[in-house]
DNA sequence: CAACTTTGTCAAGTCTCTTGCCAAAGGTCC
DNA sequence: GGACCTTTGGCAAGAGACTTGACAAAGTTG
């Protein structure tokens, strides 16, 4: 599986290179519009001859529009262009643990319409049937172009084929979702891990410059990580690559759901802190209990939060050490802990690696925004489709 | 550094075009020669017509040629062809702890000579004059043109522009190599960390099928690894990602030669190997006592080195955990110890990750070889100016 | 208003892959 | 041994995509 022993890559083409050049025009106008014909020459090293032919099939497409002359330079005053921002719509799920979450996004990653559906106690075929009518109904009052359907859910998923390795809440195992919907609505669908969306969305839709790598964990009720190296998102040979949430660490010994003792996720994920907290201080049963006794300030409950904190954060100062990656952001529900508990992580990372490698590391809340991992769903369909999101 | 705002990928052209089908005859021949034209045109998807021409150009080049004709299979016997081996010859450095080797390797990796230079207490500038020694001895009786020059160095290294950033054991700091080099003897100049380039040299020249994501561990007086993700080698925002000899672990609180307490090399690495079983055996002065004290099987030895092997394991179990790698190499003196040490390694490992992502990781000893260093540097050499060695 | 700049486009040229065809070289079958 | 088929390698013409050179349109500047 990790190896490609007999597949050699795709010879280079005539088609390939229109296709790469075309992408760059408008990953170039995706990225600092308006823009004119000259100016996209200037910057892509394209000729204005070439510039101008690739447009034209952009105009075609309805993916670019030309929106008025801008200022003279000198001479002719140029004609300034952008993505048209509803030249294609997406649609984009979140599969969560308690609802399923749906919206249409345009190419400028703004929610046109959402839809959230809890799961109530459904499992297996059930969500399926969900999952249906969640499409079902977005597509339903969409006019602009489907340029297809972008998922992100738990578990371990293998974006290359769109399958649903194996994922405890939802209680899926080898679902092919991607060949499936593909069937069913006859769009492109892109799955992908939900840690790994909200990398993707974190890096299409908020971070100018665009940085070549990026770590986001996502502390929810697990806790996992979207990777993104080399301007790639990185899955691994098993595509379990940031799932380390059921990694040993030291001192902890609770038993974990994963049937092995002390997992960072016994001790740092949301669920584990609503359950110890909740054993000191009975009166909190969940998370909004948790988050308003940490924010009143009581004392045991803040320790708790706190020295999960410091877990969390020897293992980001692993992965700043490993990976000497200068971009690291924390998003989910621990986001409600606010400075306190990010001083914290910040702390104990630093200390735990070289400060060489640390010294430049920044470790920051990522976009709080609810529909983060549909918009990173959105985000690695756009970049598969048209080129758009990552870092070439 | 790690952002690249303005810079935009490069334009497709024709010539990019036929650099790429190039490689990928070149390619296809160094991974499975010899092959004919037809074979290369059904491997490649390229038509013969192309395959005919590419080929001719890679002849007259010099890097390819004809070995005779094959069996027929019902028509023409075709003409083989394979990588000629000395079409190019390269030169490999590794600047090592003690001493500095070179060897003139040719496209097959093999060595056709070597030099080994010691050390000898110079530091700073007069390892420079050493270095220039080396390769001019080494260039001096060698007839087949010069592909370039690879160097593989301990420290921080910047490979895009030959910047050997930091390095402790050379005293060197902010030292353009690569453009010193390339100006003195006209060839490209590459230069890569030590660990970086064992790893290349164990996917160039030792794995078949070629995994896209490996980890090779070098144990020696430091720990620091090469790592290769999504067939590239990845090499971090500040160029120091695999240098996890300075990460804290658990546990252990020895002072380090970076300043700070409890780092990996405190108790895994093989120059504290040395100074903690000294302290206990007192006629251990050396690896070379170590390894025979091992070997004999003292006690207080094998315990100390297989706790070691402990605190690596976990380490170990780390890496597979956040990235999940099946393909994990160690390298170095800690060979020597076998596979009592490598099992315990394995052990502790597989027992801090999930079962899943542990399941299918292969934890090995890479190809114990002096040179693996050199032949890394050239590994890296010849992917990149032949676009040889790396997964695409 | 004349001269210069900038923009966008057209026609011809160049590069590289492909298609169609053919000769050379070998096997298979009678 | 000969007719026929298969495979290989290569030539000539064609097609796709970028570039070059030229030019008209539209601005600015003095």
């Amino acid at each position: 599986m990790s190896a490609s022993p007999t597949v050699l890559p795709e010879k280079a083409t005539h088609q390939q290179t229109r296709t790469f050049n075309q992408q760059l025009v408008l990953r170039a106008l995706h990225d600092r519009s308006p823009l004119s014909r000259a100016d996209l020459a200037r910057l892509t090293g394209l000729t204005r001859t070439s510039v101008g032919g690739l447009v034209g099939t952009l105009i075609d497409d309805g993916l670019i529009e030309e929106v008025g002359r801008g200022q003279s330079s000198g001479g002719k005053s140029p004609i300034l262009m952008r993505v048209a921002p509803d030249g294609r719509h997406l649609i984009g799920l979140d599969l969560g643990e308690a609802q399923f979450s749906g919206a249409v996004v345009n190419l400028r990653g703004e929610i046109l319409s959402s839809i959230h559906l809890p799961l109530e106690g459904r499992s297996g075929e059930a969500t399926l049937e969900l999952l249906f009518q969640l499409v079902d109904a977005l597509r339903a009052d969409d006019l602009s172009p489907l340029l297809g359907i972008g998922i992100g859910a738990p578990g371990i998923i293998d974006t290359s084929t769109g399958t649903v390795r194996w994922s405890v809440n939802l209680n899926w195992a080898e679902v092919r979702l991607g060949p499936l919907l593909e069937q069913r609505y006859g769009v492109p669908v892109v799955v992908a891990n939900d840690s790994q969306a909200a990398a993707l969305a974190e890096l299409t839709f908020f971070r100018r410059p665009r940085p070549n790598n990026l770590i986001v964990i996502k502390v929810g009720r697990g806790v996992g990580a979207g990777i993104i190296l080399n301007g790639q998102l990185f899955q691994g040979d098993g595509y379990g690559a940031g799932e380390f949430g059921h990694v040993s660490i030291g001192g902890a010994d609770a038993p974990c759901r994963c049937g092995r003792v002390g997992c960072l996720e016994t001790t740092t994920s949301m669920r584990a802190l609503v359950t110890i907290a909740g054993a000191a201080e009975p009166s909190i049963t969940d998370e909004k209990g948790l988050v308003a006794a940490f924010r009143a300030g009581v004392p045991t409950v803040r320790r708790i939060v706190l020295d999960a904190a410091r877990e969390l954060g020897v293992a980001v100062g692993w992965l700043i050490g490993v990976l000497n990656v200068r971009h690291v952001l924390l998003v989910g529900p621990v986001a409600q802990f606010g400075d306190d508990w990010l001083g914290e992580v910040r702390q104990y990372a630093r200390s735990s690696v070289l400060m060489l490698l640390a010294r430049d590391t920044q470790i920051e809340f990522g976009h709080v925004h609810d529909d983060v991992v549909v918009l990173g769903a959105s985000a690695l369909l756009m970049e598969q489709q048209l080129g758009l999101g990552l870092v070439r």
